[in-house]
DNA sequence: TATGGATTGTATGTTTGTGCAACATATCGG
DNA sequence: CCGATATGTTGCACAAACATACAATCCATA
């Protein structure tokens, strides 16, 4: 599975890599003894408890306390192990999304568990980039206790727009932006060791919609934004998959044929727009607007379930095309239009059974909880994931001693 | 970049992991001193020559001998140093491909060149899965001498079928074989040592055109082989991308739009037979044969020149939808009637720019040579990576001391 | 031609981290 | 109360990389 290594370890290195590894398996199974610990990392344990040692002194994990009636259900002899969980308020990390109307930061902890978010208006069109910025790490920090400030160990920005390896923007429509060096932008303005990255809105979403699920999924998911534009964001096995460019998964314009006339885009037969179009041509009284729309396709009210129909039918045609080529497993729909996706579930499983010839997987289709606060939800997940591996800044101190 | 990581480092590791690096440096780059190595590796040097040693005396790497006259331009004081290469008849790799009308088998050495190669006509539809895989052990065995057989460490199978992460054929209908566990198969009539992976052709071929292109590719290649079927595979950062359950890149299904009447499929636009169809109903008289078609375009034939142009524009219109997906930066095109490019690549390149917005990055598109033998070749390349990486079975029974 | 500068390869001792084995500890069942 | 079993901890050995020093080998220059 693994490619060749390119990077060599070193002697520290080693406890490196069993640090973020035992940390990695506390994020995702929760509680752990150090025999558990060591059998999940096929260490020692003695090795196991030299390393839990390092990390609770470090801060980072404690023996629980609340030692819970026994393990549930399973009884067995021996000298019971003292669980291990991480501890949550050892760090912090921020995210926040500059959107076209609204601007918003996510605090999540070490266990990845939002801790505080605030959403404001912001007229993105109207602000530059450097306003932008100061308002995003305002918005981040300005509500937080002096204490967490420094327990900040990353600092995750989503904007709608395209962004490259280094998280600079080529292009922002949206926002009006082009060849913004974001990431550095931020990264300036900030304390030199906090860890900054920056993401598109739609990458940051499909991100943090798997980041969520707890246990990293192996395989592929595909998620889908539906909302005026619709975005996409591909994760597979547990890492955003960003392309060659920072454009996979941006299904928007994907091109689906139409019965009569020219091809149109995913985005103009599935978005909020055209949907919200066709609905107001057939309920001419009343206003157009999302929640009466769903509202009739629930009443089976004709002229909507007819358009909720069509919807299935792109939706589904679009999937169909999508899982062709990277064979996803798991899709995740989000955005205010998926709201109309149950009332059609059973339409569109059909259509792309239908499509795709027999044998072919389908995937499993579910609905992102918006719970988790969008985009800066995603981006804060991103600097967590870094923090729990080795390109974390715990350790890129220590190794400067010898480093050039 | 990296995932955390889920297993732990033990003392061991280092070395193999070091090791691996190695020999994966001395691949990607082909001559290095000890003290190059111990930068790429960012190790210390007394280190580096310690690995070396070690890997010298496995008999993988030596000295070489023939030192050229310096190196190319460079001239730099101090002394100069031994370059190291790898030992390409160290082992050997092979490759087999079972396919419909013939099965061929690759021997690749260590330094992923082909030694020799054999192919055969082979009625895929008559044979049974067993009397297949006899065949293919022979035709790949029974030309080794018996040192060579003893060096073999690894061997690869390719089939026309979809198969999942373990090697077992899900469906072939090609082939009609159906649930055939082949790798498993392979393996038990192998010396147990042997590391076995069987992969769908168009994967194989795939993983094979990228990586006999040298240094990994970082970036996002996709792959398209046109033949009667028309077939693909993606590789991702220099791995191969098989998707959930092993389909990604099989975009010979997608579905295009056509100016009248129903979508095709991109199989039915572009492959060998329909391509031929249509240049049989323009060109009465002659035998319809791709060699034929081809000089026909190149003599600017207007009937010809006009099929050629709708086979562009398919072609362009598949490419695009799959880049606005998976945002790949380089596709290969691979198959016989992948010779029908070249006479079309302006076409071809302006159509998907005409298609995609501005601003979209339009992804290198180059030819195939098929020097190279098909996905027998790519096949063994899986098993050359995997002797490169940490699950190379050079490891595997140092660690099985304690492993349940 | 000899010397200095620069770079490579090798040999020394030190540091770090893991594995192994033994021991104390804690719980269950009889 | 004792054996069985599993956990956590401790002391020791080994492996591997680092730092440093030194010999070797080239270029440039006086």
């Amino acid at each position: 599975m693994n490619a060749p290594a390119s990077i060599a370890s070193s002697p520290r290195r080693i406890r490196q890599t069993n640090e973020v590894a035992a940390l990695w398996a506390l994020y995702q199974d929760g509680r752990l003894s150090r025999a558990d610990l060591a059998r999940r990392l096929r260490l020692n344990r003695s090795s196991s408890g030299h390393i839990v040692a390092g990390l609770t002194e470090d801060g980072l994990v404690r023996e629980v306390v609340d030692n819970p009636a026994v393990a549930p259900g399973q009884v067995r002899a021996g000298r019971p192990g003292i669980m291990l969980e991480l501890v949550p308020e050892a760090v912090t990390f921020l995210g926040v999304e500059i959107g076209v109307e609204h601007i918003s930061a996510v605090e999540i902890d070490l266990k990845a568990r939002i801790v505080s978010s605030v959403t404001e208006p912001f007229d993105g069109r109207a602000a530059d980039v450097s306003t932008a910025v100061a308002r995003a790490i305002g918005l981040a920090f300005d509500h937080l206790s002096e204490d967490r400030r420094t327990r900040c160990e990353g600092f995750g920005i989503s904007t709608p727009s395209h962004m490259d390896r280094n998280g600079s923007v080529r292009l922002a429509p949206l926002l009006g932006w082009r060849d913004v060096p974001l990431a550095d932008l931020v990264r300036s303005r900030l304390p030199s060791q906090i860890p900054v990255m920056a993401e598109n809105d739609a990458n940051a979403l499909a991100f943090g919609a798997t980041y969520g699920i707890g246990a990293a999924h192996a395989g592929v998911t595909l998620f889908l934004v539906m909302e005026t534009g619709v975005g996409g964001g591909i994760v597979i096995d547990g890492r955003l998959f960003r392309g060659a460019s920072g454009l996979a998964g941006e299904i928007g314009h994907l091109h689906l044929p139409t019965e009569s006339g020219p091809s149109r885009t995913l985005e103009q037969l599935v978005g909020l727009e055209p949907l919200m179009a066709a609905y107001a041509a057939v309920s001419a009284g009343r206003e157009a607007r999302l929640d009466l729309f769903l509202a009739d396709v629930q009443d089976r009210v004709p002229a909507a379930v007819s358009i909720a129909e069509d919807w299935a039918r792109c939706l589904a045609y679009a999937l169909a095309q999508t899982c062709r080529i990277i064979d996803a497993d798991r899709v995740v729909l989000g955005g205010s239009v998926s709201a109309l996706y149950p009332l059609v579930a059973a339409r569109v499983t059909a259509h792309i059974q239908m499509i795709q010839e027999p044998g072919f997987p389908v995937p499993a289709i579910s609905l992102h909880d918006n719970t988790s606060f969008g985009s800066a939800f995603g981006a804060a997940c991103m600097l967590h994931q870094r923090y729990l591996s080795l390109e974390s800044h715990r350790f890129s101190d220590d190794a400067a001693t010898s480093a050039g």
